[in-house]
DNA sequence: TATTGTTATACTCTATAACTATA
DNA sequence: TATAGTTATAGAGTATAACAATA
């Protein structure tokens, strides 16, 4: 074992305790995380017809459909006749959906805080990171 | 936006980026993320009864028939008779298994090698990130 | 009685293809 | 003709519950 996979994995378990807590923070609001990233969108980029979401998202237009079937149901999210076109519908967040996105902002600073405060080597840390991510999106390109 | 919220944000493209490179280096295998979860248990803990393996990824044992079935028509694994346990069933790599897993585990190697080859502030970083193990560990635990 | 694995059933996320309404 | 969204169908991954074979 080289030193670079010791990296790696330490890497790699992040990755899977961090997909946990996220998982696991959504299923307290009843969200699951295909739901998240929906609803995120809407939180940063405003409401959207279903096939802008579907691009966004890269699934199709059929998935969204369930998705937004499923954040109908659950308060999240309503659909609304798009104002110049009669085919399409604007998905925006209800008063609901868009409390508790404020309130996952919050965890996500308070997460952030708890992980990285009392970091003292911060610099080199964000440093190394970005360094990793080049490489990585070489890799993915390739 | 804090500068750990920052820091957060790149961890968070890290985890996307990595989980995105993974699913694409398996699917060319024709390999999901599931099935590899188990082909990679057997690589590293040898064969082993299906309730086992239901324990280990933490699923009920119906969703390990179904990802077993799975492995078994693609060739990677096989089910034999339990030595000792006619209820049990001893799941086990196949030839072709275990290959695919050898070139997978080089695979690794040269991953950690492209991300973590070139950097500089290496030392810096591990400790960085190992601080930051701990505190999700414990965000987890509560 | 308890455990191993399967059948039966159901839900979520995903995809493709055919269709309706509108552009 | 092309686009927006839905219905129909299918497959993977997940779960619970009931059951058979064995311990």
């Amino acid at each position: 074992m080289t030193k670079q996979t010791d990296a790696l994995d330490r890497v790699l378990e992040l990755v899977v305790l961090l997909s946990e807590d996220m998982t696991q923070s959504l299923a307290r609001d009843g969200l699951s995380v295909p739901r998240a990233k929906l609803v995120w969108l809407l939180h940063h980029s405003g409401p959207q017809t279903q096939a802008a979401l579907a691009e966004a998202l890269k699934v199709t237009p059929r998935n969204v459909t369930g998705l937004v079937d499923g954040l109908v149901s659950a308060g999240y999210v309503a659909r609304e006749p798009h104002p110049t076109d009669r085919r399409a519908l604007l998905i925006s967040l209800t008063g609901r959906g868009a409390s508790v996105l404020a309130v996952m902002e919050r965890q996500h600073v308070e997460l952030a805080r708890s992980l990285f405060g009392g970091m003292p080597q911060f610099d080199a840390f964000v440093g190394g990171l970005e360094h990793v991510l080049d490489r990585l999106r070489a890799e993915l390109a390739a």
